[in-house]
DNA sequence: TAGCTACTTCGATGAACCTCTAAGCAGTGG
DNA sequence: CCACTGCTTAGAGGTTCATCGAAGTAGCTA
């Protein structure tokens, strides 16, 4: 999938494979915990945070917290690097940035397109 | 939650209620079933599609997409009006928009923020 | 009324997922 | 070398989810 992989959700029918390339993507957003993670890491001091600065915003233990950083790593929208005793994760925004184009701001009537009203 | 409900992902730390919220509207989108069908219903002549515009571009039975509709109603990213024979679903923009400001475009970097350095 | 089509709801099954405890790896310091 | 902290991996348990077949509802037509 490239970097500016679809049009808007509505502007055109998605092919299964980016359909399926950006669910995979959604389902590693689509979480609670995830969410907050990674708003916690984008708005840290720095643009990073070692994961001792996450655990304590959640009542969940220590693997539980790696395990989603795991999933929103995998996905792509994260990066981890170990420095000395601590691990940081920074967002890379890149990935974040193709799901805004998804959801990129729809017209709200959206029915000027088919020359049904002038008015 | 309200229309213009949270900061971009990475601006500050989102709420727990606001991460459910969101976390919630993800799921339903999270789907490589779901996403097609918002595109095309979307991308449809008219702003607006029957079921039986929809069930041929899938592998999958009736019931199925029945299912795939109803999460999308119930997540408000959709509605449905019947009309004689045929049912109508036709995108919610508001909703759209809503993951659109999420993800707001992040600037690349995101280090100048904090005076670390200009060079 | 009966029959037909369009769509939805119900109930069940198998896969995926979130969370935990226990155990492992990496780095620091006595 | 041993002990300690920080974090990850492995495996298990309970829940959620996608999908299907069968049955139900809504509207059209004769």
């Amino acid at each position: 999938m490239s970097l500016e992989c679809c049009a808007p959700i509505a502007r055109e029918p998605l092919s299964e494979s980016d359909a399926a390339e950006l669910a995979a993507l959604l389902k590693a957003v689509a979480d609670p915990v995830r969410l907050r993670l990674l708003s916690i890491i984008g708005s840290h001091a720095g643009g990073e945070a070692c994961v001792c600065d996450l655990t304590g915003s959640f009542d969940l233990t220590a693997p539980t917290i790696s395990h989603h950083l795991k999933i929103l790593r995998t996905a792509g929208l994260i990066d981890g690097e170990r420095r000395g005793t601590w691990v940081y994760y920074r967002i890379i925004p890149e990935t974040v940035n193709k799901l805004g184009a998804l959801f990129a701001p729809m017209a709200e009537p959206a029915r000027a397109d088919l020359g049904l009203a002038p008015a």
